[in-house]
DNA sequence: GTGAAAGCGCTAACAG
DNA sequence: CTGTTAGCGCTTTCAC
């Protein structure tokens, strides 16, 4: 059973492709056709169960109907949660998704934009790039390619970004732990380390500490190996633990350096907040229950999707790329790893 | 500046369009077209930036060179494992994912599949069901459309599917706790409950009862609604730890059930395993860490994923749905919540 | 070895 | 109010 085409249509009606055209895209009444003939393709359309192609329109129109995200990987609940974000907001203008993962490697990013772009024609990108050298973005931006970058930005490139204060929300993080009596503090970064956010993430730490009067300590700051983090981050939590060093907290980066480092302490046979206080970056749901739960700074993931569909949709629109920024508040939440009291 | 196609290659040599597109599906050397003239085609084509249409060809070859995915919710980590994979595996083999959310809504499923199969013709289906009633996909068989089914079977409908033995799982879990000297196990289960995969589970939890001689206490089995997931779970968990009732361990259905099952447990204040043991079905990252450790059945996703795909291209390169059926076992991961020692 | 031409299904300019 | 026509970019049959 062939699918039903507007010719098919228009051939059982006995009128013209157009006329079918017209009316199916509510375009009927400005060209004014009758409210009969149109009840007639209608119920005819119906009843061959017609629906567009979407490959012959896109064809036509120069328009695929669909946008893309890149993101690091998307099983990370803070990226999936942002997608399912992102996937709500372009279904319900009549866009889809096509989400990609890049796994922190460059080349694969740009063959993955340029799959999006070049091949399935979608009609802007989001991304969470991991990508240092802005070339493939600069191309991008003189072709005038519907762009927002979310979550990270390119240094020394421009675009329309979507993201929060990084610097701001690691500040308040630290400042709450030195407020708690707390002045040896250690952090947890991860490489790659040219990503925008989590240097942001670091000055945030150290300013809170110069502005307290920490003289900061180089050993405080460890760095983990995103292609081995379970040892790598087994390694630096020893040594911020190691008598030399000593921190009497550990503030991770991020969520997926959170859950590696609370095995290393665990294993480690350290208690939390009792031997050393763990707070992280990013909040997750299973942080709420976690051993113990786990003071985080939040990030707004459903504005952060909805504001990038926003940005990117304004582009897509002028037919332009265009620059805007939303830098989002976040949120600290105290629970109990951190050692405070539940304010 | 325009995207280049075939047409401008083909000018700039002055060849016709055959000749480069020929070459440039690699169906040259078939047609016995110098090697020398291919080099000259390559080489334009490099220089041009050229790339496929891929709606041009879609139209014209009947492929779109996309297959969609269906879940309830792409940001449950289950799902988002599974879909990483499977985007991962596809891509491998030049095809691209739609991923939908259904939130569980019957409607929107079948909208979704609707728009998926329909408009953006995609070339096959991996969905995890949330329908009751096997219409739609009974369409789908009659015009052998490419669908397979993963974790959720649909009760009276024959299809590929790959899943794993939900039964064997549930009961292994529950023999075990029976056998740490449990008596009274509660499970928690969640409407809509008419998913093959839960039915399974609780069939697994009642048959490992039954097998030694517990007699099952229909009080034990108390259910959580999916859209309000928090109260309905906190009055669930009161009622299974309630004087009358008294459940020694928790049993529950799946990682989203679980997440709250743990948040009302400590809200009550009882402590795990001490007061009551919970145990889940589905494995997460977190639960390695969650307070405490969780004692889990997990699900190999990897293998979902990676089969379902292997399944679903059998049917696209046949053309044709046909029935196949992976059941892959279940791992019991046996952490601290169950109260038994770490064998 | 290579090219001309048709046509996938749709939309939009233009004609009447 | 409705129809004719052209063409988006590609693949494929057939012809030379």
């Amino acid at each position: 059973m062939k699918r039903a085409s507007l010719k098919d249509i228009a051939e059982a009606l006995n009128v013209s492709k157009t006329l079918v055209s017209l009316v199916l895209n509510n375009k009927a009444d400005e060209w004014g056709i009758s409210e009969e003939t149109q009840k007639k393709v209608r119920k005819k359309a119906e009843e061959l169960n017609y629906y567009p192609n979407q490959m012959a329109r896109g064809l036509r129109t120069g328009k695929s109907n669909i946008i893309g995200l890149v993101v690091a990987d998307i099983s990370n609940p803070f990226y999936a949660k942002i997608s399912r974000t992102i996937e709500f907001e372009v279904a319900r203008l009549g866009y889809h998704l096509l989400v990609c993962s890049s796994d922190e490697v460059e080349e694969k990013e740009m063959k993955l934009i340029e799959l999006l772009r070049d091949r399935q024609r979608v009609e802007g990108l989001i991304v969470a790039t991991t990508q240092q050298n802005a070339e493939q973005f600069n191309q991008l931006k003189k072709q005038q390619y519907p762009l927002v970058f979310i979550d990270r930005k390119l240094d020394g490139f421009t675009s329309s970004f979507v993201g929060v204060d990084n610097n701001k929300g690691a500040y308040q993080m630290v400042e709450h732990l030195i407020k708690n009596g707390m002045r040896k503090i250690g952090m947890l970064n991860i490489s790659p380390m040219h990503l925008s956010s989590l240097n942001e993430r670091v000055d945030g730490y150290k300013e809170a500490l110069k502005k307290h009067g920490i003289k900061f300590n180089s050993d405080w700051l460890q760095s983990v190996s995103y292609n081995d983090i379970s040892n790598t981050t087994t390694e630096a939590v020893k040594k911020l633990l190691s008598p030399s060093v000593g921190v009497q907290a550990i503030f991770t980066i991020n969520n997926y350096v959170a859950v590696h480092c609370l095995q290393a302490v665990h294993k480690m046979k350290k208690r939390i907040p009792e031997d050393v206080a763990v707070v992280c970056f990013d909040d997750l749901d299973a942080f709420n229950f976690s051993h113990p739960p786990l003071t985080t700074v939040a990030q707004p993931v459903e504005e952060i999707g909805a504001e990038s569909v926003r940005l990117l949709m304004k582009q897509i629109d002028g037919k332009k790329f265009s620059v805007s920024e939303k830098i989002l508040p976040t949120t600290l939440i105290i629970r109990e790893s951190c050692g405070s009291l539940l304010a």
